[in-house]
DNA sequence: CCAAAAATGGAATGGATATTCCATGAGGAT
DNA sequence: ATCCTCATGGAATATCCATTCCATTTTTGG
């Protein structure tokens, strides 16, 4: 393969590394995934930093690169810069057309686009309206449990869906509240104060997950709300409570905002835990 | 004036060189109008090259550095980099010159910050890196589908769930294959080539929604992919696929991106249906 | 299951790089 | 005019970097 001429830009080298994907061993493979991950890196690493980040030796970097028929690794990285110096250009050039232009935008882009910027204003809203004491508590609490009851229906439940994922691969045991089976209220039953419980409800509000969580604070068992209004019934049944409110587009809600309060969350009660 | 703090971002440096634009002796003078003119060769080039281009000697390069309070060339030319990633939207970058200048900042907060920086860096590059028409297409398949399958696994399965909640609602029939009872091929080998797949995969790629969008697509059954890399088994196995790169923060992602570019799908096929 | 080949890790190396140092030159003040 | 300061050129140096090499492990093929 080395015999072979290098690509000479950055797409002849992704095209060249997707063709060769199968018969990539194994470490090269690793540089190959980072390399299109994170192109900014290899533009600007030495080997060093760069194996460090993508876990292999320099020299299996050099290896890559001749696998490619670079001379080495430099020659590589010749293409990761180049890339970068284009990029940019193409990038005004780009803003420059669509400020212009203007138009000519499929639909498709349209709704992306006007959900893009949804998620732009979410993530700027929840910026600001955070309450760090509130969540340093929460955090607290949570990470404190025996076992975190996630309490979630409909729009919520992807939420505690992530967060359930997240928390096993985290080791932090956690039960998502809402089973094929039915048994809810048997499993919320078995809560002790010990415990805690993680509740995010949206407008319109699914009753259940509101009579839950109530029932949970009734009975000693600390409950976090995730919600949209002050008004929610969560609002009422929750120890501590964040206000979180997705733009939206068209009448259509994202959960983009919601996603990045849930993973913030459990990454922190993980990692108080530890 | 080595005694000051050196400017923490390219235009602090800019301002720096046009207030000393006077004071400054003629060779640092001379590497500061090559500076400003070509940035680009600034962040890549070595001393030895931008000396030659600049027509002064390479220890000119590391005394105008040090004239402006770094310790030597490399930490100048550190903002040259820093410049040429920045221009693609870093926020997260932003966000961390933002912190060590700022107040002190709970733990909570900082990973919170950190995931909301995450989030606009995902949005920003799925805003760049999307293909018009690809989507257009997936959109036209999708929305001439009798049944649409939606597959994915672990991180990826809150997407579908959510896609699969709106679908619901927007009356689009659509089938999520990942049933408690376990019997996902028996639901998929019912699939005809007049219905269609929605796969959705990121690292580490689980074995069984690859194998699925294979067997799918083997079958005649227009798969659409969405996946993280153009190494992904999705991205051998689907008539179209989009790449999207969650933006990390300390190595956990969060699906802010993918939350938005799944509601755009989801509701411009509900809208092609009308 | 064994032998051959390929891949990998890690140390060694040669080269290039940024930086320092010192001698020289220019400009300004007394 | 002379000294002093600052700027400058260019060589010397120590560091860092990409690359190579070799021993070891892993994979492949018979």
């Amino acid at each position: 393969m080395t015999g072979l001429l290098p690509p000479s830009d950055f797409d002849s080298l992704r095209a060249a590394i997707v063709q060769m994907r199968a018969t990539l061993p194994k470490r090269l493979m690793q540089v190959a995934s980072y390399a299109l991950e994170r192109p900014d890196e290899m533009a600007f690493g030495t080997t060093a930093s760069i194996a460090q980040a993508a876990q292999v030796q320099p020299s299996t970097l050099v290896r890559f690169a001749q696998h490619f028929g670079f001379d080495g690794f430099s020659g590589l990285q010749q293409l990761f810069r180049e890339r970068l110096k284009e990029r940019n250009g193409s990038y005004e050039d780009r803003l420059r057309q669509l400020e212009s232009g203007g138009a000519a935008e499929t639909e498709g882009v349209a709704i992306l686009n006007g959900f893009l910027a949804a998620g732009h204003d979410s993530l700027h809203a929840l910026a600001n309206a955070i309450d760090a004491e509130a969540l340093e508590r929460a955090i607290t609490i949570l990470s404190g449990a025996d076992t975190i009851y996630l309490i979630a229906r409909r729009r919520s439940f992807p939420i505690v869906t992530y967060m359930a994922y997240a928390f096993g691969k985290l080791k932090v045991p956690c039960q998502v509240v809402s089973t094929a089976i039915g048994n809810d209220d048997d499993l919320l039953a078995q809560a002790t104060p010990a415990d805690a419980a993680f509740a995010v409800s949206f407008a319109p509000y699914a009753a259940e997950s509101a009579a839950q969580a109530q029932s949970l604070s009734d009975r000693g068992i600390p409950v976090i709300g995730l919600t949209d209004s002050a008004l929610s019934p969560l609002a009422a049944s929750t120890a501590i409570w964040f206000e979180l409110v997705e733009a939206d587009h068209a009448g259509f809600r994202s959960l983009s905002a919601s996603m990045a309060f849930a993973m913030a969350l459990t990454v922190s009660v993980a990692e108080r835990r530890r």
